[in-house]
RNA sequence: GCGAGUGUAGUUCAAUGGUAGAACGACAGCCUUCCAAGCUGUAUAUGCGGGUUCGAUUCCCGUCACUCGCUCCA
């Protein structure tokens, strides 16, 4: 396998216009990007492609039926109450904070303090399940002799952070080393309302998913939603990642593909959730990426995210990254969230969330299967996977794009400038550009052309020469091969769209 | 968030306490040609802020960004 450094494919992103730092004239902004012409092409080809394989015409079911697919579009914003019943406020806010020296994070109000009571010396900091004998013994070491009797007990909330250098942590014998406590919580938050203090805060949605969950009622008694179904959505979400690296793989604002599926509890759970497994890894298979840089990846019993643990399991569809090979990361979630999300919002909104089965009058609460798909995610690895080096040709490299992800379809090329080529190559432009994305570029020897076209990926280019004005044809250049053949040009549109698929 | 490193044209690299160079890319002109990016020319850079200094891209401090290792990832 031939490693590709992320380097080169982060300076051909800005180099050709795929990817750029976000604010990049003032110096960039951490966790960011934007997407320059050739990375929003590429981007909407894969969400395009979702919509169609997920919304549009999604898959047949196992008992051979098509399964039935809403999509929606919701708002980043909701009501705060909704992120606390999916437990994203609670489950990750608390105050953290490090030891500079041992390098350990700790919980603030896990930690308790003994501070000397006549004010001289260091404050000791323990861990609140110390035993008492191991905090006699310690403060004895640390203060040279004197007792517990001493120091009085306090929590770490009523230390002035101002006096932390007068605190020894837990794990070491030098004052000082704690930094203050932060906050955790890797949501982000904004303020509603011109005047918005703290009372009018609101999330930005850190998972496209928690309003599909408010709005399965709707589906249901709005547009004929029958169980078995899905719901799908794409979307940008956001998190404050405590570490966004590896160019757009982490980033603090991205974008999703997601989708809910409901099904009966007495259904096979395990079947559905084989199915959508399998169905999902075969759709990044068919948009180009390879069998052997794809991975599963089973969830243990301790990994396993606050809402999946009562289901039937969680994998991850993992891609090996160039910055991580020869392991490999998470592109997709395939999970099994069992009733959690619509039992928490049936008891947070105190509005039933549950489906009744017509013909049997039954009601229940449907299970759900998650796929979740990282779309900005997936951008980068069509990008990583096109990449490939090859030293025979004017630009040393290529784009393997699959013709329906690359950017642009085929680059229109007169071999020259003048002769009427350029008449030629105008009227087939014009042509060409209602059915697909097609550069027109006249200036320039054509082996620089195509060296241009090779780094961008475009799986096709089209020469007019002189030839074509004897007899209406062209020559097709087919990126991979680079081998020609000649096309009529009245067909020549056909011939391209045929190959795209 | 911690530790280490890096920061010079669009990209990849050079150099210097005293005028910052190249290659490729871009653009213009020439060539009119089917691929080792033809020929000529033009424009473009010391991340940002402060300090030391007569003078800083170079030394120092801060900051921001990127890379690597930790940490985190509902």
């Amino acid at each position: 396998m031939t490693t590709v450094d992320m380097k080169d494919i982060v300076s051909l992103c800005k180099r050709r216009g795929f990817i750029f730092p976000a604010s990049d004239i003032y110096g960039g902004i951490n966790g960011f990007w934007d997407y320059g012409p050739l990375g929003t092409e590429l981007k909407n080809n894969l969400r395009d492609r979702w919509w169609k394989d997920m919304v549009l015409t999604p898959p047949i079911g196992p008992d051979g039926t098509p399964l039935q697919m809403f999509g929606v579009d919701t708002s980043i914003i909701q009501n705060p109450k909704l992120w606390k019943a999916s437990g994203h406020i609670d489950g990750f806010s608390d105050p953290m904070l490090d030891c500079r020296e041992t390098k350990k994070r700790y919980r603030e109000d896990k930690l308790i303090v003994y501070k000397p009571k006549d004010g001289q010396g260091n404050a000791i900091v323990f861990h609140e399940d110390a035993e008492s004998d191991e905090i006699e013994k310690r403060i004895k070491k640390i203060s040279k002799g004197q007792s517990v009797d001493n120091y009085e007990k306090t929590s770490l909330k009523n230390i002035d952070t101002t006096d932390y250098e007068n605190l020894i942590g837990p794990d070491t014998k030098t004052a000082g080393t704690l930094t203050e406590p932060r906050e955790f919580n890797l949501m982000l938050h904004t303020f509603l309302g011109a005047t918005g203090g703290e009372e009018n805060k609101a999330y930005l949605r850190p998972e496209t998913c928690g309003s599909i969950f408010t709005n399965f009622k709707n589906i249901v008694d709005n547009s004929r939603g029958k169980i078995p179904f899905g719901i799908a959505q794409i979307g940008k979400a956001f998190r404050n990642e405590v570490t966004p690296r590896n160019f757009i793989f982490r980033s603090r604002e991205f974008e999703q593909l997601e989708m809910q599926f409901f099904c009966d509890p007495k259904d096979n759970i395990k079947e559905w959730f084989n199915f959508w497994k399998d169905y999902r890894k075969n759709w990044w298979l068919k948009i180009g990426l390879s069998d052997n840089h794809l991975n599963f990846h089973e969830h243990t019993e301790d990994d396993l995210a606050h809402y999946a643990k009562e289901g039937v399991g969680a994998y991850d569809i993992e891609y090996q990254f160039p910055f991580i090979a020869p392991g490999f990361d998470e592109l997709e979630g395939i999970h099994d969230r069992s009733q959690f999300d619509l039992s928490q919002h049936e008891k947070f909104s105190g509005k039933k969330m549950q489906y009744q089965n017509l013909e049997t009058n039954e009601w229940y609460t449907p299970y759900v299967i998650e796929t979740s798909a990282g779309l900005t995610r997936g951008v980068l690895a069509l990008i990583c996977q096109a990449y490939t080096v090859d030293e025979n040709r004017p630009s040393g490299m290529y784009m393997n794009f699959h013709p329906s992800m690359a950017p642009k379809k085929a680059a229109i090329l007169p071999l020259t400038a003048k002769d009427g080529h350029p008449e030629v190559a105008q009227k087939l432009y014009l042509e060409m550009r209602e059915h697909m994305v097609v550069d027109l570029d006249i200036k320039q020897n054509i082996g620089k052309r195509y060296a241009r076209q090779d780094e961008i990926g475009t799986p096709f280019c089209i020469t007019i020469d002189g030839q074509t004005l004897e007899d209406q044809t062209v020559t097709v250049r087919e990126r991979n091969t680079m081998a020609q053949e000649r096309v009529h040009l009245d067909n020549v549109t056909e011939y391209v769209k045929k190959r795209l698929v």
